[in-house]
DNA sequence: GCAAAAATGATAGTATAACTATCAAAAAAA
DNA sequence: TTTTTTTGATAGTTATACTATCATTTTTGC
């Protein structure tokens, strides 16, 4: 039997629904491997549309324009890792162990462990993973930050931040940050991994081709401490 | 007697050095000025040639595109901010006093405590302040990092890092992630500091026109518990 | 103060991105 | 098999991000 996770996108992400035709559904899955290809300053509309032998209007007709794709890859991607939170963390009772693997899920670690159905699998994960990485915050730092905020762009990304709160206050009850410690540790699995791969003299991180898993331990680590230290030190 | 530090560039920033005319600075104050109105996508030569009575072309001559001028911006208020904290650190012996100053920079409180000259007072710090919370990670999170990091141009964001990851290493010589601690609390407190401003529910802060300053307390607080809660805790 | 050099102004032009419009053809739904 | 919806194909508009050129102004060296 075979799961099909469908992540269910509020409607102001997109003019059409891309997951409902064939056509939406090859501009998600070439959106990605595009901008995870060229950046998202080097995308552009053409570029997919040849690449998924269609036209630039066609595109159009599904997304405002690039920006607005982007935020969707990035509402996609937070509604899937929260999935995978929920799913993950569903049989636990210890909140250490649910912070844990949440620690592990952003950066991709353990993602096959048995059971998890990987949500539309033809997705690809990674990719998206290096997009969230590099082009997130683009999301989000413009302009237009309040409107689309009041258009509820963001909520998958603010759903995911409260979870990871709620887990917080579970260990910690009494914690005062709890919601700006888990938008802070989201940043900071992804800048790290960043500056790890880009500006390695920013991390105590390296990246050589050899041990990379060894220092992604190590990023883990560096999270874990980050957390648990400022969770577990009373005086505020 | 009026100090005047002056900052000295790396030469890779700008095609003619924008200090060395009026005409420079002039497209330095003016750029600082419309970025921090329309934001970096929407700043063009155009407008702001405009807006200092030149050309389009006459801007062009100073930097090769917008991009790099909001790299030199960024990497200027990099070695502005060092500055501050070599002035404000420099008759103290004890780290923790030395990191809760770096604290209270980072958010720019304490700017006016006296003796501190303000270099080039005509440079718009709160406006710069602004544009490197929202568009500072654009500067590095582009296709062309690895090329750029070449040219140095991020010397002075990690100078900067690095000056503070001694400083950390002078508080606890043992901690084992000096570099990443440091560059995970400047993200930090840019971000919290947007998330505070347009994305409240990200934080613990709220941001009413009355209590702001008292908000900005708490997120120094955070700021204060992330980076202690790590230092002190013993088990890595 | 003058000649040479450098910087800027003024104008024009190119390439490309970011759309919008239109209508015919194809596909899907009724 | 009509009707509706979607896509293709083509074209066009506006704005940005530049580059080029040459005259004018400003600066610099002497």
């Amino acid at each position: 039997m075979e799961y099909k996770v469908l992540v269910r996108m509020n409607e102001k992400l997109f003019l059409r629904d891309p997951e409902n035709s064939e056509l939406g559904r090859r501009i998600i899955q070439q959106g990605i491997q595009l901008m995870a290809e060229v950046g998202f300053e080097d995308t552009t509309f053409r570029k997919l549309a040849d690449r998924i032998n269609s036209k630039e209007a066609s595109i159009y007709r599904y997304f405002e324009n690039k920006h607005r794709l982007l935020v969707y890859l990035v509402a996609w991607y937070w509604q899937w890792l929260e999935y995978q939170v929920v799913f993950q963390t569903n049989n636990l009772i210890d909140p250490r162990e649910k912070l844990e693997r949440i620690l592990k899920l952003l950066l991709l670690k353990d993602l096959t462990r048995p059971n998890v159905p990987t949500p539309t699998d033809d997705t690809n994960i990674l990719a998206l993973h290096s997009i969230v990485i590099r082009e997130a915050s683009k999301a989000y730092l413009t302009h237009h930050v309040t409107e689309h905020n009041k258009q509820q762009l963001f909520k998958p990304h603010k759903d995911f931040c409260g979870r990871v709160a709620d887990i917080i206050l579970e260990y910690r009850p009494d914690y005062p940050y709890a919601r700006s410690l888990a938008s802070s540790l989201l940043e900071t699995a992804h800048h790290q991994a960043f500056f790890m791969q880009y500006l390695p003299s920013l991390t105590d991180f390296g990246t050589g081709p050899d041990n990379q898993s060894n220092e992604e331990d190590r990023l883990l680590n560096f999270l874990r401490h980050l957390l648990f230290s400022s969770l577990e030190t009373t005086n505020f």
